[in-house]
DNA sequence: GCCAGTTGGTTCAAATCTGAAATAGAGCTA
DNA sequence: TAGCTCTATTTCAGATTTGAACCAACTGGC
């Protein structure tokens, strides 16, 4: 069997990787420097302000974060104690509960978001051309597929 | 002021947050599975592996893996325990001290490569055809190179 | 109904990561 | 060369993350 990567390859991969690093610390710092909110924070604020209630199960949540049943528990645990979200037992299957959305929550997403989205746009979209954003949209849609059809499959 | 992102940019960056999450992490198992080693362990011995010498200082292993100066203590603390690399006080620059890949080091990566990189194949590229990974690799290079001029700028 | 086997979440100890000090040496200027 | 400032790295305490073990509640077969 030959090298598993071509030097093509090789030279995507390893832009892709190191810049994806270099971008999230970006962006990471820049919430926090605007928001006082984590990335994970962030993005659970907006997985529950989509879901309709604002609410969603534990499992769903991790599942859609891609987060280790633990780490979601302490994630949920600091943004309650924080008055983001609150945990709620579910009634159907009283082994599970539900993150719920608050309003002091609402308004933390409602005040964050714009902050972020201008950091996106600053330090990620705005180099990018309406080709190349398609090109990406494209890959990046099939490759999730891909992976979340793996990963329930085990 | 609009939007700061169009729903298309919105779309794009969704797939492209999510998707990176789900890949990352899939990697991150397939290389323990098959190395019992940490993304960074494996990262920090490639750059090791290709730097003359396979030596490099503390600063500049952490301004490339992007990870802060004291993260950079601790991980490599955690590889020399296990005695993939060495610590070495710098002759130059007595403030300093470098990193050297040792050979145990250098035979664990031999030995980790082609595993990793056949996950990585299976994982991301064999998704993608030529003109995809030619404009990932224009797309990341370039955000790359801009993220860096920004960060040494302030 | 009653188990055996799953599933959904939490708990726990250990490993890792973070930002703010602390250290120590370099380098410049008077 | 003494005094200042800057730089490279480590240390430290606290926050987060990990994987394994655990607990309770559901499910299906008998």
């Amino acid at each position: 069997m030959a090298e598993p990567l071509t030097p093509t390859e090789m030279a995507g991969w390893r832009a892709y990787i190191e810049s994806s690093q270099l971008l999230m610390t970006q962006l990471e710092e820049d919430m926090r420097a605007e928001s006082g909110l984590t990335f994970n924070d962030y993005h659970v604020l907006v997985l529950l302000s989509e879901a309709p209630d604002g609410r969603l199960r534990m499992g769903e949540l991790a599942s859609r974060l891609v987060f280790s049943p633990s780490r979601l528990t302490y994630q949920i645990g600091s943004m309650e104690k924080r008055g983001l979200v609150a945990r709620e037992s579910c009634p159907e299957d009283r082994r599970g509960s539900e993150a719920v959305l608050t309003a002091e929550g609402l308004r933390t997403l409602r005040e964050a978001a714009p902050h972020h989205l201008r950091s996106v746009r600053a330090n990620f979209m705005d180099g990018l051309d309406e080709t190349e954003i398609a090109v990406l949209t494209r890959v990046f849609t099939r490759l999730g597929e891909r992976l979340r059809a793996e990963r329930v499959a085990q």
